[in-house]
This record gives structure tokens, sequence and C-alpha cells, in this order.
DNA sequence: GGCTAATTCATACTTTCGGGTGAAGATTTC
DNA sequence: GAAATCTTCACCCGAAAGTATGAATTAGCC
């Protein structure tokens, strides 16, 4: 951003240094106000654009790549820690009894889990709730 | 893309009008080149920013999109019609009996195209042979 | 025509999932 | 300290998913 704001100051100076130039080099001084504004619009357009590109290039990448979490919705649907640990590991494709010896609890104790993360996520399959949860962004 | 254009091309003769308006209007000749450049310049930068982001906005909806399917993988391990077609549809979540119902065949059938699936995928679970399908980018 | 692969289906059996209910201890919140 | 929430676990039951085996049909290829 910074470097943005010094390209642009050094383009402006450089721009009207070079008309004053033009202007008193070679004795021309009836340039038009309306030549002026015209080589300033376009010029500074330009600059504008270039700039709107800088500007929104960030949101591009980040639809890309990288994943964050929207914490946000977690809270909304009211997803516990526990309960996303478990959402994690089912979209790896664990099974119950895995996630039950990963989490060093009984399986029942995974199951009440997903049943509530069912409810909360309005889901009834567990390929349903990894569907959902990717596009709600609670997972990548 | 039009309308861009047309908008642009009022603002232009807007602020020229304006300008010429009140130099006339209240008889201020000595406005400096360098007022006429300044606001000029920040007027059309602010244009051409908003411009930029008219054009970006459109990469920013691509990028989140495509999709190839690597069909080379899926000959290599050789994945049918009717596999792929049952694969892509336990990805979106549905039963066994949802896709029976939409392939019209029985449920059996799934199953036998499951399980073969599941040792070209090498893999047990449904869930893990979405997350490998992924992987391979077989689906998106 | 014969061969191979794909598609279809069935039956039977095991395992995993999901739903429902209840309950106890821990932690947080008011 | 009482209420609410989270975490833990148990038991039961039925449905869904996965495994194994066998077999009929269709379609494509040489």
């Amino acid at each position: 951003m910074r470097k943005t704001i010094l390209i642009y100051g050094a383009s402006m100076a450089g721009l009207i240094g070079m008309m004053k130039y033009i202007e008193y080099r070679y004795l021309i001084r009836d340039f038009s106000i309306e030549f002026y504004v015209g080589v300033v619009a376009i010029f500074f357009t330009m600059i504008g654009i270039w700039a709107g590109f800088r500007l929104t290039r960030k949101k591009v990448v980040i639809v890309g790549a990288p994943f964050a979490l929207d914490e946000d919705k977690l809270q909304q649907l009211g997803i516990s820690r526990r309960e996303y640990e478990v959402l994690e590991l089912i979209a790896v494709g664990h099974s119950n009894q895995e996630i039950a010896d990963k989490l060093f609890v009984s399986v029942n104790t995974v199951k009440t889990h997903l049943a509530n993360l069912f409810l909360k996520l309005d889901v009834s399959r567990r390929t349903q709730a990894i569907q959902k949860a990717k596009s709600f962004r609670l997972i990548p």
C-alpha cells in the first residue's frame, strides 16, 4: 500500500513536471485547457484502473487457495469444540471407532457428538454434514 | 460494459462543463493549471479505480469455480462410467437408496458399483472415497 | 462367433451409522 | 449457588452401508 502511494505520487509529479518541461522547453504556451484536462484524465484514469486491479487482486488470491475458518458461523450454529473436532475427522473419512480412538473417548461419545452435529447442521448423514460444512467454510 | 462507457463519458462531460460553468459564471479566470490538473487527476483516478474494480470483479468469480476432470486418472484407475456416476452422487451426500432411485437401478447394483469403486480407489468407506476422489481431481 | 468388460441383480451376512433416551460430572455463566 | 452448556458414556434398535459370491444381460472388440 505504501508502495502504491509512492508510485502514485511519483507519477503525478512526473507528469506535471513533464508538461511544464514541454511547455517551457519548446515555448509552447498555448496548450488549451482541454488538452491538459484530456491528457491528465486519460493518464490518471489508467493509474486508477491499475490501482483498482491492485486493490482487488488480494480478493482474487483469497478465493483460490487459502482457507479461513468462519468462526462466526460456528458460533451461529452453536457448534462446540469437541463437535468440531469430530466434524474434522469425519471429513477426512474416519469411522466413528477411529475417531473414538483418536480422541480417547468411547464410540458412544462420538455418536452423541455426531448426533448433535447433525441437528445443528440440519442433516442426517455424515456425507451431507461434510458437504454442508464445506459450503459454510467450516472445513477446507 | 456499454453502461460503464456511458457513465464514464457523462462524468467527463459533466466535469468539464462544471468547470467551464464556474469559470464563466463567476468570471474567475485565474484558476491555476495545477488546480485543474489536481481536480481532474483526483476525479479520474477515482473513476479509474471504480473501473478497475468493475473489471476485476468478474475474475474473482471465475477463480472460485473452475474444475477440470482428470480423465487420465479415471482410466488409469479403471473406473467405469456407471461407477463414476455413483461416485459423484455419494460425494453430494446421497444414500445408496437415493442413488438407486436416481439411476433407476436396484440398491444391490449401487452396492456392487460402490464395492468395485472402493477397490479401485483403495478405500473402505464412502467418506474416504470422496476424500481420495477429490485429491485425484475426479470430482470438484 | 467368441471373448472381455460393463452393467445389472440377488441373497446372505457383518459392520457401521444414526435415532432415541437417559444420566452423571465439569465448566461456564448469570 | 443455580442454571445452562459441554462433555462424557451407556443401552437399544432399526436402518444403512459394506463384504462376498454367484449369475444373467448387454455391448464392444478382434
